[in-house]
RNA sequence: GGGCCCGUAGCUUAGACAGGUGGAGCACCCGGCUGAUAACCGGGAGGUCCUGCGUUCGAAUCGCAGCGGGCCCA
């Protein structure tokens, strides 16, 4: 049996239950095995980077995936969905090396590699656990027992084996490239693991002195004076014109400088020269055959010995002087400049900032340290044109917060550029939600594409499987860790980290040994082959050849540059297609002002503070309704309140029958839609239809993932049409007492709606959703599912669909607030009936409407009478006065104007107003006698509406609410304020529904006295009072006596249970 | 500096693709109901639709330019 529930919705004692019997039936996997056989659907989680605490962006993106899944297993999915969990890389390092109270990588290498790799992994999976334990108090289902991680040998192998594709296609490639450096961690990290910062850095103006001319010099500038001992060449743009000044400086002398025309200007001003004269000019091309002399070639003994000469760039713009310092050790652009023109790649600079033997005096020194130096060198040499200090943005490690610098390194790189063609066309057939994240943002990311350096000089990580041999340098892939095996010595237990396979050697065919080249992938390489490794492929190739690629991933819109790249770019070196189908791109969740939430300004929400102040399921409504999934979120606690009031309506529409039902015995079982179809009333029919409209409103939102559109949809149904709407016209109908169908019709209809509803809360609100399913449909049918995320999602019935009768209701509605708006304009209570209502419509499908719907109409209004008129007729009750409006009147009749105002008030208006209706003529006569013509300007008229009666727009028309009092209503109204009155001390006194009582009142005015006392059976049958005493004189006794002022006129009141 | 997204009432938003009198919720004020009751419901007030220019009979909506916010990039 349906059973009676709290009054108020307990959200965490909700879930506290929910979770106990999910884990108590293992719900999770009985679901999913309840729909093997259903469609496939292969969908891949984004994995976590192991941190240890979800935020809110992290619950919001796995709250999209788990209603997503949820509402695909209800309409039949089989579904993969292992969770996956990120745990290599630099941040787990950085975060054991605090534990350990490490500071630099010598500090890893005394305490043992090994030792530390084992802190590394048991710190992941510590973390894991504690993740996991944070999802599934959000209630997401993903499958939490048999997660994909990154650090397992068959995940590994995944890796490895696409790293031998891509050489396989000759698609990876070694060599020195400059690559973004964390001097402190001392290893390549990639474009995305770059955070740019604003900074100060120096602003420097500096002179390099010309070869075979005397005293003159190119213009350079610089943010990076320690780049300057390294300084190889000078680019200026082809077609730029430059110019040769003769430049007085600040203590009187002269030099010659060539700097870009239009900046001559605002370098002299900011070398505080005097004055100056152009020598002549030239074009960028012209300059070529210039070289000069490093400017600190005494102090760097090495720069002595190389040319220095002017390239060609057209990378280099008009800004600072339009000569670019070149130092091809230390930039992209300056690296790219030096292999074409073959100009060694000079970099006295090592893996820990500092300079090496090669940068002679500054060698050892670190080169942050190094630029007030250089800064005073150049000083000295009378070569520093300007110094000042730039705050710009500059480039830090995203760990550690170290400013990066650029190294040209041995790395490993994928030659993505080479795929950037066909990646763009995978893209292209990729469905993305929405369209722009791909057809223009992801797109545009992807046409910027670099090759991408996976090499890492780490340990925590997966090892790159490339052995090399010490002796005639071949280099070899291994794919998988059976080649490696069979390859070497290495037996099976072996562990695929460092420092284990560090260890294995294999013997190369010319006879020499081949150990592994010591770096670690990109951590970014891990996740970019989720989508095969979590099938296991390379390991077992079923699976993968049946599911591969992925149908759908959803991540938030910073993984456009990271998961959603990586993983095509992996993708397409391993099988030359996209690995996933469909792409939903969510947004970010801010702050209350829109800004992102971080730790450092201290406005960051955690989940679980969301959760113990109003549940995981409040969360999870709040946060899918609150903006489109794309957009980003900003966080508001107010609006999780009002959801949370919200879910607390809901459950107190749900609680609402239970009693009534609870009383009757009502069971669904026996009593069946059809069986009550003949005693369905309007308003039943009405709220099954709306229950179809929005079965199909969220379905077509789902369709295009919005979930937002979705859950909207639910609440309005709960709100508007159940809570607002529905509940209150069936109220008199579920306190009957007999066997009447007419309630049993009430019940009926309310349990399809719940058990419909709660089908569709289900994939969002998913422990309400058990908790009320439980109750409403296990507790009823011993054979039920066991639980409601095994139930088929609703479907449309047909039958039950009446747009018509919906519009119609929609029309009541509104006739029915206006009207309230009308009682409140003449002060009648809605506990007063008024006489009748009169609506003048404006089309024929409100007299329709009110025809179809006339007892919902009357009942709501409490009116007792409900007239309409025809579409364009008027109110014969309405009076209409003539306004005369001067400015239509002065003009034609000047002088006469006031008498002719004064005529057009004492005219008749309704002819008045029938006759200029349609800019006709009317004559009125002047008190002179003379008759003038009047016309529409020069009149305006206004209703005058009887005493008493009030109106109100709406939509259709206008609505007259005619409360004049009559005796008839004024006894019935005063009879209500007394049967309300005495209801309320019943209540009070908390005596049980129907308890039987009697009760004495006194009234202190005769002639309301007279009035209550026509409906004194009425009023003894409403308060259930087997005696009632009602009189001028009455001593009023009872268990509970009181006195009450009912509009002015003292009552005194006393009842007893009997 | 570039790409994408966003800007509507004090706050959160619908409407924009497809031009035709801008709709809600919260908060606020006023009221109703009293067998959902520490619940529920109605009404009111509140708008330079970020700004400017343009297209159009007509622009929140389309175009251009700018301003502000977010993400990403340089």
């Amino acid at each position: 049996m349906i059973k009676e529930i709290t009054n108020q919705y307990d959200a965490n004692d909700i879930e506290k239950r929910v979770h106990a019997f999910w884990q108590e039936i293992d719900a999770y996997s009985k679901v999913r095995e309840f729909r093997k056989g259903g469609k496939k659907l292969f969908f891949v989680d984004g994995p976590p980077y192991t941190t240890g605490n979800i935020h809110l962006g992290t619950a919001w993106n796995k709250i999209i995936k788990d209603s997503i899944l949820r509402y695909r297993s209800m309409n039949n999915h089989a579904i993969i969905d292992r969770a996956g969990w990120d745990m290599h890389g630099l941040p787990i390092e950085v975060k054991v090396e605090g534990v350990l109270g490490f500071k630099s990588k010598k500090d890893i290498e005394t305490y043992g590699v090994g030792n530390f790799i084992e802190k590394c992994k048991e710190f992941a999976l510590n973390q894991k656990d504690d993740m996991t334990g944070q999802f599934n108090t959000l209630g997401v289902w993903l499958d939490w027992k048999d997660p994909y991680m990154t650090l397992r040998d068959e995940y590994i192998e995944a890796a490895w084996w696409t790293l031998k594709q891509a050489q396989e296609k000759n698609l990876l490639e070694q060599g020195k490239r400059v690559v973004n450096w964390c001097p402190r961690c001392e290893t390549a990290i990639a474009d995305s693991e770059v955070e740019y910062d604003d900074r100060t850095d120096p602003s420097i103006y500096v002179k390099f002195k010309l070869k075979g001319e005397e005293n003159t010099y190119l213009v350079i500038w610089t943010t990076t004076p320690w780049t300057i001992p390294s300084n190889m060449a000078v680019a200026v743009h082809p077609s730029f014109e430059y110019s040769k000044i003769r430049a007085t400086a600040p203590d009187g002398h002269e030099e010659n400088l060539i700097l870009a025309s239009e900046l001559v200007n605002d370098v002299l001003r900011k070398g505080k020269y005097t004055d100056y004269d152009v020598l002549e000019t030239m074009l960028g091309e012209d300059l070529t055959k210039l070289s000069y002399e490093h400017p600190l070639a005494d102090l760097v003994p090495k720069q002595a010995k190389f040319e220095h000469n002017v390239y060609l760039a057209d990378y280099v713009t008009a800004e600072n002087t339009g000569c670019v310092h070149i130092a091809p050790g230390h930039g992209m652009d300056d690296f790219d400049v030096g292999v074409k023109n073959d100009i060694p790649i000079f970099c006295p600079v090592g893996s820990n900032g500092s300079y090496t033997e090669e940068a002679g005096k500054y060698a050892g020194m670190n080169i942050i340290d190094a630029n007030m130096i250089v800064i005073e060198d150049l000083k000295e040499r009378g070569l520093l044109l300007s110094e000042k200090k730039i705050t710009h943005r500059y480039g830090h490690c995203w760990r550690c917060n170290t400013p990066i610098i650029y190294l040209a390194t041995e790395q490993w790189f994928l030659k993505i550029s080479e795929l950037k063609e066909s990646m763009l066309a995978e893209i292209k057939k990729v469905d993305w939600y929405p369209d722009w994240a791909g057809s223009a943002r992801f797109k545009d990311w992807v046409e910027g594409a670099r090759d991408w350096c996976i090499s890492r000089q780490r340990y925590w990580g997966i090892p790159i499987p490339v052995w090399k041999c010490s002796t005639c340098g071949t280099l070899d892939v291994i794919g998988t860790k059976d080649e490696l095996i069979e390859r070497s010595d290495a037996y099976e237990t072996i562990e695929l980290h460092r420092p284990y396979v560090d260890k294995i050697t294999i013997k190369c065919e010319c006879g020499g040994i081949m150990s592994r080249v010591e770096d670690v992938f990109d951590v970014w390489f891990d996740s970019a082959v989720a989508s095969w490794a979590t099938l296991k492929y390379p390991h077992t190739k079923e699976s993968f050849e049946e599911n591969w690629p992925a149908d759908f991933i959803t991540e938030g819109h910073d993984q456009t540059r990271g998961w959603f790249y990586s993983q095509l770019g992996a993708s397409m070196v391993a099988f030359g297609k996209a690995p996933y189908k469909s792409v939903l791109m969510h947004g970010f969740t801010l702050d209350k002002d829109g800004k992102k939430m971080s730790k450092s300004v201290g406005n960051v929400v955690e989940p679980h503070e969301v959760i113990g102040k109003y549940g995981a399921d409040t969360l999870r409504a709040y946060i899918l309704s609150a903006s489109a999934p794309w957009d980003d979120l900003k966080f508001l606690w107010e609006e999780v309140a009002t959801v949370h009031r919200t879910m607390n309506i809901f459950w107190n529409v749900y609680r609402f029958p239970l009693p009534y039902m609870a009383l009757d015995n009502f069971d669904p079982k026996k009593v069946s839609l059809e069986s009550v179809s003949e005693h369905l009333r309007k308003e039943d029919r009405w709220i099954l239809s709306r229950m179809q409209s929005v079965i199909s409103d969220v379905d077509s939102a789902m369709e295009e993932y919005a979930l937002h559109k979705a859950m909207r949809s639910i609440t309005e149904f709960i709100l508007e049409d159940l809570s607002r709407w529905y509940i209150q016209l069936i109220r008199p109908r579920t306190w009957i007492e007999a066997e009447d169908p007419d309630k049993l019709a009430v019940y009926r209809v309310l349990y399809d709606v719940f058990v419909t509803t709660t089908k569709l809360i289900a994939p969002f609100m998913p422990h309400l959703a058990e908790e009320m399913y439980t109750n409403l449909v296990k507790n009823v049918e011993g054979d039920a599912l066991e639980t409601v995320h095994m139930c088929d999602w609703p479907v449309v019935d047909d039958s039950l669909v009446d747009k018509d009768l919906e519009a119609h209701m929609e029309t009541v509605r509104s006739i029915v607030e206006s009207s309230s708006n009308a009682r409140q304009k003449v002060a009648r209570k809605l506990r007063w009936p008024v006489s009748r209502i009169v609506v003048t419509p404006k089309d024929e499908q409100i007299g329709a409407a009110i025809d179809d719907l006339r007892g919902v109409l009357m009942g709501q209004t409490n009116a007792k009478d409900v007239v309409v008129l025809d579409v364009g007729e008027y109110w014969d009750e309405l009076g209409v006065e003539a306004i005369p409006n001067p400015s239509g009147i002065g003009p034609v009749f000047k002088g006469d104007a006031g008498k002719v105002t004064a005529a057009i008030q004492q005219a008749d208006a309704v002819a008045l107003k029938s006759a200029v209706a349609d800019g006709g003529e009317f004559e009125v006569t002047l008190a002179d006698g003379t008759s003038v013509t009047v016309t529409e300007k020069m009149v305006n008229f206004e209703e005058i509406i009887p005493e008493s009666v009030a109106s109100a727009e709406f939509a259709g028309g206008m609505v007259y609410v005619d409360a004049k009092l009559t005796r008839e209503i004024e006894s019935e109204g005063y009879s209500r304020e007394v049967i309300r009155r005495v209801q309320d001390m019943r209540k009070e006194l908390d005596l049980i529904v129907d308890e039987n009582i009697k009760a004495f009142i006194r009234i202190d005015d005769e002639r309301i006295l007279d009035l209550v006392m026509d409906l004194e059976a009425f009023i003894a049958k409403e308060v259930r009072a087997d005696l009632l005493v009602i009189g001028l004189d009455v001593e009023v006794t009872g268990t509970l006596v009181k006195d009450w002022d009912v509009e002015g006129v003292s009552m005194h009141v006393g009842i007893s249970p009997l």
